[in-house]
DNA sequence: TAATTTTGGTTAAACGTTTAAGCAGATTAC
DNA sequence: GTAATCTGCTTAAACGTTTAACCAAAATTA
């Protein structure tokens, strides 16, 4: 066995990969019994499946996955589209998606929207023809036309949406209770004394920032607290929109003391500006960012903002597809899960010194 | 004809996935023959294409990528290998690289390995059993070990370095003058007076931040300033890293009056303990970062940084790439590409008002 | 008009796996 | 001592494409 081996290590320097034949030529034995012995089929012998094991290390045998895929129909790779990677929300889901996902066999292909709903669609385009087995998606801001998404359900591959989801697409999501907290930031602005709370959201047509906008229209109801539409406003909350809106919240005759930024980027333009108009914050106006990325807790002051559970969700929403992918059967119950947010108080909003 | 296709589209709703033969059966011709016609093979009338792509398109067909792969060894897929997404550099990248390799019909799998060398040996793993055409890569922080990447070598899978990349390695690289850009940074900080410059720089085990460390020193002795050894700092350059490296600095009895950081948010860090320090940036300190990322021009004062090319080093990778999959044979002659950068003066370093 | 080329396909094999079905020989059952 | 069961494989088909080789009929050439 030993000459054969060597014979085929030198050929195959020589040629192409290492398949399931070449060792099954080696030990004299049908390439179905490697297969078998590959995945420990019990009705291989135990002599034979060591054996097997140790000419497929000998070759650098790699198990072409191309052909399992077609063979089984799976391809074990599931498609991910998110609006941009780079903020640590989505960075952060993205890895604990990722690790739940490799230890069963899976691997995923990232792919960006840019919040465009063209790229979004070529996006959905290209991970089906790549024959992913699932697709988690949170979608662009630019998305209103649902049919792209419709495609996935009809083609009966699994769906779950997180954070930018759509109520009207019936299908698992994950998110924050983003009404809920639009409450708790109220209520905390409330309780440091501010009467007059802006809120720079993002657009209403996006169920997440329609929830924001929601909630805090009725949180101002609660305390009894005027709604003034000069102080809601809608933006794509980028640094670049937070600086402009924050601006134009400045011009009014009557400034507010509070300003609630539906996304930390948009807080951080916000505080910019404060801080470059010499604006005391939280005194005079007092700042809420929502996600909590990393650099809310490194600037001066440091923001106020709700933490989006970005692990949890990563690690619910790929927990979700694999309960589908289990199923055989396609099973139209669907799981919506909505995480509680916290939010975290820091000094941008805390006149009072913490205990 | 449409007696055929009607009967088809309902059977297919219920069953499976349309696929070439359903075609061939409801046209009466071969399997062959439709997969020619959607080739646009020229020994295919004109006629019989128009027909089978009609009902490609009644049936809702959609080539099975894992089968054409598999047949044609070609999965049209390609790996791309970041330290993280969630910098504005990479991920304009990624968007550029996409772009390029989407036209001609890769798609493209993203994976992080968050600057773990374990991670990163995982991301190769996986990529090269799910088949990828090449594999572009730009190495994390950690790693100093390259079995894994010679791996990717002798299986004859194209490989392309971006930005981190690794001279021993044989292989293309894209990438910036690193060393050069060092010395446009300390021209500019002897331009504005600065005498002791301190550099906060990565680790010298990555190749491009050793090139920042040693174009420094460099630049330092051609502008006969002494190196002092208290002033140059390696760091893994997070937000955090550039606080506390800011921090020992000032706590030093002879201050710097520049510090040149090797990257942007580690220089972020620094700034912030800066001002909060009171420092006035740049008269008594001034500041450089490295990567231009959007918010060096949103904070205050704006930071002076080095714009990498992102999107030139994004196509040219996927140019590279490609050039690479068109020709058959293997070729030997590696490709380095090395750009200029350029230095975008802001604020954070310009003492003189600009003209 | 016979020989040659072109047109428009067809047939069959191949890509590397997985898996249902089959089967010889050994073991156990009674 | 024969039937039933178990063990450890083998054979062959299948997944959906692509493609080399082949072929009949039509068109062209000489």
């Amino acid at each position: 066995m030993l000459k054969r081996l060597s014979k085929y290590t030198q050929k195959l320097n020589k040629k192409k990969k290492t398949t399931i034949k070449d060792i099954a030529n080696v030990l004299k034995i049908s390439a179905a019994a490697v297969s078998k012995a590959l995945h420990d089929d019990s009705r291989i012998s135990d002599k034979t499946k060591k054996a097997v094991k140790r000419v497929a290390e000998e070759l650098n045998y790699q198990p072409n996955h191309l052909a399992s895929a077609l063979r089984s129909g799976k391809s074990k790779l599931v498609g991910v589209i998110v609006p941009r990677t780079n903020s640590n929300f989505f960075s952060s889901v993205i890895e604990n998606m990722e690790e739940v996902l490799n230890k069963e066999g899976y691997n995923i292909i990232i792919t960006q929207s840019n919040e465009s709903y063209k790229k979004e669609c070529d996006s959905i385009h290209a991970l089906l023809f790549t024959q992913v087995d699932g697709i988690i998606a949170s979608m662009a801001n630019e998305t209103v036309d649902l049919t792209y998404y419709e495609k996935i359900k009809s083609k009966g591959i699994p769906l779950v949406l997180f954070d930018r989801g759509e109520n009207n697409l019936n299908v698992d999501y994950i998110g924050i209770d983003d009404y809920d907290s639009s409450h708790t930031i109220v209520e905390h602005l409330v309780n440091q004394n501010c009467k007059r709370i802006a809120h720079i959201g993002g657009f209403k047509r996006t169920r997440i920032f329609n929830n924001r906008i929601r909630g805090y229209i009725d949180a101002l109801k609660k305390h009894h607290l005027p709604l003034d539409a000069e102080l809601l406003i809608e933006s794509n909350l980028t640094i670049e929109e937070g600086r402009t809106k924050m601006k134009q919240l400045l011009n009014l005759k009557n400034r507010p003391d509070a300003v609630y930024v539906a996304g930390d980027y948009a807080a951080l333009g916000a505080l910019q500006v404060l801080n470059e108009a010499h604006i005391k914050v939280p005194d005079e106006i007092a700042l809420v960012g929502f996600g909590n990325e990393p650099f809310t807790d490194m600037v001066t002051p440091s923001i106020t903002s709700v933490d989006q559970q970005s692990a949890k969700i990563g690690k619910l929403a790929a927990q979700t597809f694999l309960n589908h992918a289990k199923k055989t059967t396609y099973s139209q119950e669907l799981n919506k899960q909505i995480l509680d947010a916290e939010l975290i108080i820091r000094k941008s909003s805390n006149k009072k010194p913490l205990l």
